[in-house]
DNA sequence: GTTTCCATGTAATCTGTTACATGATTCT
DNA sequence: AGAATCATGTAACAGATTACATGGAAAC
């Protein structure tokens, strides 16, 4: 039930149409909660129908301009402060660890230095999307900055762990 | 599609019922790739079906006792070795980051506060896991503790992260 | 004998992905 | 004139969750 609310958080930033949504979905929020073109204009249409949002321009295009109620806001809030988050649990990536038994020692190893290779990747996409935004906003994009360091540290983390764990296969490689 | 794959891994330790299986994915797995009781039993119908697992022993009440087969351990070792594994993007809890700037910063701190109890809470839960199983088995379960540092690494990383967020807000409130 | 555990299955619903389909406007 | 971009929508399918339904076997 999280894309809702993606899309009415990035209404209260004003009012937009599917498509520039859309724009942001594939952009900054990607990292985080992505989402279809199919999904958000059916998730548009269905919040219009609850009142959470209105359409309050119709241009060229059959351009649709949707702007945040009173009650959207409201369900805002109240996911933003009551709602407990989930922990995501699903990792395809880990729970190829727990069968690297099945494969020799050495292609195991040689999964795990992908996985270094993969954080280290992504870790400098982040950082280069860091060092664009930083400059112009300084404290305006507190709570960007405060994710993005969230994927930073997720990252370095990743690395670390798949040093070490190849440091483990190393010693039962040993014994 | 991991679920198969998740069924196929586990069947590696030897014949097993829906059943069987589904305690695991409710036990050890349940961090890494949590299932339902009507999704595997289906998947395990459609995995017969393909003849990646036969029906070895049909027991009392009518229990299937399902084992890996040749192919369905090809299939394994193919997504292990051949398929890249995907990080898991979607966050509904760094989501709520993005749209922070809602709420007033008193409710954005005790988020965040949120954030550091929970991480503390499940890496304590992960590292009461690891005394449990650590001392028994040595190195035969080397991947599983290796999946096990994973979480580790990443509570305490989420706890690091939610503290110096917090000073961040400290920050922004002076001034 | 009744509760608990073993054991399997189906149906409804939701969320998400991919593909298909259409058409207007702007830019070159 | 043709290409790129803006803009919205539908259909089919895959994956996952919740609820419903059933019944045998073991334990107390």
């Amino acid at each position: 039930m999280s894309l809702r609310h993606a899309a009415l958080g990035l209404l209260t930033f004003g009012p937009a149409s599917g498509y520039d949504l859309l724009q942001t979905f594939h952009g900054s929020l990607a990292n985080v909660w992505p989402a279809t073109q199919s999904q958000l204009y059916g998730e548009l249409g269905k919040l219009a129908e609850a009142g959470l949002v209105t359409v309050t321009e119709e241009g060229a295009r059959r351009r649709k301009e949707y702007t945040l109620t009173a009650d959207g806001l409201a369900e805002l809030k109240h996911w933003l402060v009551d709602v407990e988050p989930s922990m995501p649990r699903r990792s395809d990536m880990l729970l190829r660890v727990f069968f690297l038994n099945v494969i020799d020692l050495a292609q195991a190893e040689e999964y795990l230095r992908g996985r270094e290779a993969e954080a280290i990747e992504y870790h400098a996409s982040l950082r280069a999307t860091q060092e664009q935004i930083a400059p112009e906003t300084m404290d305006l994009a507190v709570y960007g900055r405060i994710a993005l360091e969230w994927g930073l540290r997720l990252t370095e983390m990743q690395r670390e762990w798949a040093v070490w764990a190849q440091e483990e296969l190393a010693k039962v490689k040993k014994a």
